[in-house]
DNA sequence: AATGAATGAGTATTCATTCAT
DNA sequence: CATGAATGAATACTCATTCAT
């Protein structure tokens, strides 16, 4: 797990125990593991919480260890250095943006193509809807780091398992270059979604937005469009 | 203010004119007005070029005015600030964007509507290829300067144009919510368009992406699948 | 005159005629000194103007300079640096302080000397009311420009001018150390009505700070108290 | 904040401490605040120095820290910025001009107005011979920053001890207008006090010009000459 | 492991002064 | 004489990172 591999360095000298200073014996509940772990979460917390109310220009790292209340040298022991605290932030969020993918695309042979489409779409909205605020600095603030380009690794897993999905339906659907479709379809729907998250908030929750886009997407794909499964704008709050 | 009245030039080509030093006829023109130009010029071009290179990161005033080979000094003569550099070049990338769309939509109504959608799809595209790298960097990279939110307003204006163009054919569209589908059909074409720039150049250049992408949008707005002008990736390099 | 040697650098080329260019004769009712002296005065105006306004912050030579309505090329015709620009208001303005002190002391014989002290304390705080702004700012925010003290000078000068007065009444006097006396008189004076034009501006323009200070310095140099002119504060304005 | 903490300081003796490296018994005393403590004090004293030797246009940030055989980042880590800096230096040298004033008006009651007039002015001169020279810069060349009018405050706290004390004797002073003369007598003895500093450094330290200020203040304000106490320039040196 | 004082290269910006036209 | 574009050294301040304790 790429988790494993950016903790490595707090491992670095894990081999020493616990200095067991002037105390024979001094696990107090904690060993030094889940302290360790318990600074990780709060400095990632604080990164966070200074990245949303901020924005990227307030990131520093003697802030986020301030607010974290640790010291900038723990920082620096957890994270060699910002960009790697920025990169552990983004895994995270788009380990989120991830988790659910997974379900819908395993059982998506069982259903007609609408739904899965469908599915998938809810699925982002719901990702993108859990901090939206930290999921604009992170996706529009944050200077783009050229190798922890997470994004860019992240958009293919996303296209793999969409590609995936569609080649085993490769019958049903209408369109000439798959590969093409693929990518239109995968990069639609994500910048659509992202997009709406600042511009067209109500309508992402209220599941209007989802509904729209999935009829585009099945359309376009399959050529026919899927029945309307809910009335639109209804009763709007 | 000299600002606002610099910001006003458009013309890119007074460059550098010929010294005509001592030439008895005096070519009228050289002697402060032009060498103004040709200076905000240089540091423009001299910004682009940095921003396309290094990045946001490299960008920085004294490093601008060294490739332009002015002094910094006279790079504030002509720029308050760092902040108004960026949205001079800013406004002028957008103006090219933009410069299309009116022609587009004015004759929208002579033709059907699946022609309008191709057309403002490859004038997208068009757009999009002049300067690829820059037009990344400055929607990417570039921090969100508070209220010079260029992109902000851009999008308005291009939502306006749609607007316009889809309400007169209001009869014509399958839509249910108009106001909705606008938002996404602008949204969606900005951002693939954009989006492919740096993932999908070749089908940009081709343009296959448009092909697909003016299906899409087409389908969805109207029901039914337009007739595929050219055939995708026939001969492609 | 001292004016005069601080403008030599205008005559610096004043050799040359007036290019008359491309008319032959053009004195145009303003030859070319007079231009000169309008510009020096247009300068000067707006390097005192900026400098009540502003502070001695706001005093760039390119403000005075655009200010003036002249370029800082004209500027540095006439002053060839800012510390000689300064200069020339300090000169001005210490020499309208200085105004009247020859007058008042030219006859000081005919008159008792409370009279005499209180007519050169007067004028003193006539002298700080024509512009107490711009007196501030010269006295105080003006960094002491090393050899231009035109400070010392002023002083020195006013020292010598009230020794000559009291040497020739040194039989009146009851003070011991008479050159300390003199010091003492003249610098309390000075900087009291100082002063006074920022923390007591009322008691200036009314006449009581002039009285009380007159009496304290009378009596202190000869050793009774001089009859009360004015009741004090009885119709305050 | 820490800037209100830091400014808490006025032990000056900490110094570079013994550096007790390795040295068993840990003196329990360097480890962190003592540190910091230090390195104030380098940063005030180089700056002191430097206002000193080049006035105010040598004291610059980066200066001061290369003097003082620290970073920049350093004093901006105990100074915000470079107004902080300079109010630190300003607010102790005013402490230590006001050090002596309460006592001397603490027991007022028990001596005549001549003595504690004299006792004031004593002090004074006293308070201003401690480092002249920085007293001259820190009065008159440096600009009068807003907020941070230390010399208003100051003034203020001054007039306020020199008032209760004369209204206490309101009975035995011959002024008319009281509030005129407490502030006509408080800025006079200030000023003349300081002016002699530059100008008359050897009767400030022989105590003759406090000799005659005072005679000069206490006949002002009673009427009576006071009794001369000490000869004057009997055995300058 | 933790601390936090210290570092110093780097950044945006100003302004007195010059000089080609 | 006038213009104003150009210069560039200088300045206040920031922040990622290190390291002695």
């Amino acid at each position: 797990m790429l988790y494993e591999q950016m903790l490595r360095f707090t491992t670095r000298n894990s081999g020493r125990m616990a200095k067991a200073k002037k105390s024979g014996v001094s696990p107090r509940k904690m060993p030094a593991q889940d302290r360790s772990r318990a600074t990780v979460e709060l400095i990632l917390d604080a990164a966070a919480r200074i990245l949303v109310k901020g924005g990227y220009n307030a990131f520093t790292t003697n802030r986020v260890a301030e607010r974290a209340g640790v010291s900038v040298g723990s920082l620096y022991q957890y994270f060699p250095n910002k960009e790697s605290l920025l990169g552990e932030l983004m895994r995270r969020h788009v380990a989120e943006l991830e988790r659910g993918l997974a379900a819908i695309t395993a059982d998506a042979a069982k259903r007609p193509i609408a739904d899965t489409v469908r599915a998938l779409i809810e699925e982002s909205v719901r990702a993108h809807l859990i901090d939206p605020e930290l999921h604009r600095v992170l996706s529009e603030e944050v200077p783009h780091l050229g190798s922890l380009d997470w994004r860019h690794a992240y958009e293919a897993r996303c296209t793999q398992r969409v590609r995936e999905f569609l080649e085993a339906r490769r019958s049903e659907l209408s369109v000439t270059d798959l590969d093409l479709a693929i990518y239109l379809v995968t990069r639609t729907v994500e910048t659509a979604v992202h997009d709406a998250v600042g511009h067209r908030a109500e309508d992402l929750r209220s599941g209007a937005l989802a509904e729209e886009l999935s009829r585009m997407i099945t359309v376009y794909l399959t050529g026919k469009a899927p029945a309307v499964r809910r009335p639109l704008k209804v009763a709007a709050e």
